[in-house]
DNA sequence: TCAGTGAGTGTTATAAAATAACAATTCAAA
DNA sequence: TTTGAATTGTTATTTTATAACACTCACTGA
């Protein structure tokens, strides 16, 4: 078995969110984008702990430190941070999670359990070459994909639903 | 190049729609599934075109022949199709579209034209074997998958956007 | 025959998610 | 240092989805 990705495993957090922001920082200067305390702080919460959350949820968290309850505040930092492939967008939860992956240039898919609500981003060349693919054969051509598989993690295994 | 799926094609969608419709009629049948006027009614508004519809544009559907304009008629119809099978959820449109695929266990992908508001389900069998083949490799249980594609289709090809 | 049960539908109300529109502010380049 | 563009603040509204309960009707077993 390939090694489970850290959303489904004990693993040091408090480093793993370090690194989300610290890659998040060094790609914002690369790239001359401008990562503002806002949306900073929103990809902070974000990658807080490996669930997607809610606009809400997020404008809950921001609330605690005196951002006003705005919608729009959220959903803008938000928005973002999803065009700039700093967070994704979970499709099936409504919901929005940091972008955990290294490379920049990675199809992500998604793996959503049911249990513990834990999300997993994990590289799938193989299935985005296969849809590119069956696209190609359709003559569709593709601008984005949304890859997401709902079910148990290995954490969760047993777990009566 | 594969054929193209009819929802990229001129095609006679009378019988297209018919189609569906007998498939689920005959399935209905053979399952002991309960496919009401009412459900049934919502399968055939969903399978009068190629695009998904949001739960409101059914329900706009359904007042035209008197169905009183509330919610949840159209939001139990539509889970219960989905539940069987007869209808699908586009989750990137937060929409519904009828299934139009014959085979019973076919895992579903979705190509989503941009320009003209298509929906194409299409079999991508690979795609389904890749995803639980990275599934398996993180310990992952399946239950099920959302794979989406947004691009533009043949149909549209050249169309600015 | 007829209470009991459960699925389906009717209806009212409300919750949750997302966006429109415009004002105020900040920022960086000319 | 002004000017234009990007960002943030704010009010209001739209769109999507669900909770909760009443009513009907077909089916079941006493």
């Amino acid at each position: 078995m390939a090694p489970k990705p850290a959303a489904f495993c004990d693993h040091d957090h408090r480093a793993c969110a370090a690194e989300v922001l610290a890659r998040a920082d060094a790609r914002a200067i690369a790239e001359g984008l401008r990562l503002t305390p806002m949306r900073r702080r929103v990809l902070e919460i974000l990658a807080a702990d490996h669930r997607a959350l809610g606009a809400y949820e997020v404008l809950d968290r921001l609330a605690e430190d005196g951002t006003p309850r705005q919608p729009p505040v959220a959903y803008r930092a938000l928005d973002y941070l999803v065009q700039h492939g700093f967070a994704h967008r979970i499709q099936a939860l409504n919901a929005f999670a940091a972008c955990t992956e290294a490379s920049p240039d990675h199809i992500p898919a998604f793996f959503i359990c049911d249990t513990c609500q834990a999300v997993a981003e994990t590289p799938v060349r193989a299935v985005g070459e296969a849809m590119t693919a069956a696209a190609g054969r359709i003559g569709f051509a593709l601008d984005a994909m949304n890859l997401e598989a709902v079910g148990q993690c290995p954490a969760c295994e047993g777990v009566p639903r």
